[in-house]
DNA sequence: CACTTGACCTGTCCGC
DNA sequence: TGCGGACAGGTCAAGT
């Protein structure tokens, strides 16, 4: 989610009031849309707003219609601007060479000839084109848990979330959206080390102690990736092609074999959830 | 119903 | 070098 705000925030300064002028497009699970959709709804709307719900994307249009963007793992969403220079030496600062590239699936090009790509290495990201009264209607958002960010966020909240699960694992429920909204891998792992909590705990057996500390640990991890720009494991840039530094920050995830920030042990890795985790095995204990 | 496991894809890294 | 297998930030369908 850090991933995804940052991309927003970002595009939110890039794009709004901007005019489609020409879309390309070739992936079909990419971008489901046909021809005659994005002619009518998407060729010449302008764009209104850059939300977030969750680790989607909502770029609302004048013309009714919005544009509901998931990136899942790897997907990126580029701004270039009309002189098209990228690299070290451009303004931004941009990482990402020459686009489009073999990863770009999505070309959105404006009336002023800026570009947002969309790229993505593994394809299993998404752009859809629907009627922004539509847009909570699809399942995802449907089943969608709350904001980590809210004010309306409380630890008795996340309490009352975590209820719904209470024979799976902290990380498994962690891991759910309809749980908490935005909490991916990375910030799984973080959140449970800073409360000092083993990922494969069954929630049922959590006390209101444990999850007061779960709770102030992902507002925490979640506000200071957010703060650095996200987290660059490998394909995440920013919309200018940035690269995250929140993992320079990170206490376990990626971090095994070297010391726990807190008490020096070895870090290790396993799998829990079916996802590689990360963990300090001397302050993350899995009571019996 | 609650929960877990595979599938969706491409690319990279590691051991043989 | 080459090849096979494991693994990678997420979600969903299908399985138990």
């Amino acid at each position: 989610m850090p991933e995804v705000e940052t991309i927003r925030s970002g595009l939110s300064n890039l794009i709004v009031g901007k005019t489609v002028k020409a879309v390309a497009f070739d992936w079909p699970k990419s971008f489901p849309n046909s021809p005659m959709e994005v002619d009518k709804f998407l060729v010449n709307a302008t764009v209104l707003s850059v939300q977030r719900r969750g680790k989607a994307l909502l770029l609302a249009l004048n013309s009714g219609y919005s544009l509901v963007i998931h990136l899942k793992m790897t997907g990126q969403l580029v701004y270039r601007d009309k002189i098209q220079k990228f690299g070290a030496g451009h303004p931004t600062g941009s990482l990402i060479g020459e686009l489009p590239d073999k990863s770009t699936r999505v070309t959105l090009e404006f009336k002023d000839n800026a570009k947002l790509f969309f790229n993505d290495q593994r394809k299993f990201g998404w752009v859809r084109l629907m009627p922004t009264v539509e847009v909570m209607n699809l399942n995802f958002f449907k089943k969608i848990g709350p904001e980590p960010l809210e004010p309306a966020f409380t630890w008795g909240a996340l309490k009352t979330q975590l209820q719904r699960r209470p024979n799976t694992s902290i990380k498994a429920a962690l891991l759910d959206q309809s749980v908490v909204a935005g909490i991916g891998n990375i910030y799984a792992d973080e959140s449970l080390w800073g409360a000092k909590l083993h990922p494969a705990a069954m929630v049922k057996t959590l006390t209101d102690k444990n999850i007061r500390l779960l709770y102030k640990s992902i507002i925490d991890v979640l506000s200071l990736s957010i703060a650095l720009g996200g987290s660059t494991d490998r394909n995440y840039v920013d919309a200018e092609g940035k690269k995250g530094n929140y993992l320079k920050f990170a206490n376990v995830f990626r971090r095994d074999n070297l010391p726990c920030p807190r008490c020096g042990t070895t870090i290790i890795k396993l799998r829990v959830a079916g996802r590689g985790t990360h963990i300090c095995p001397k302050e993350q204990r899995l009571k019996l």
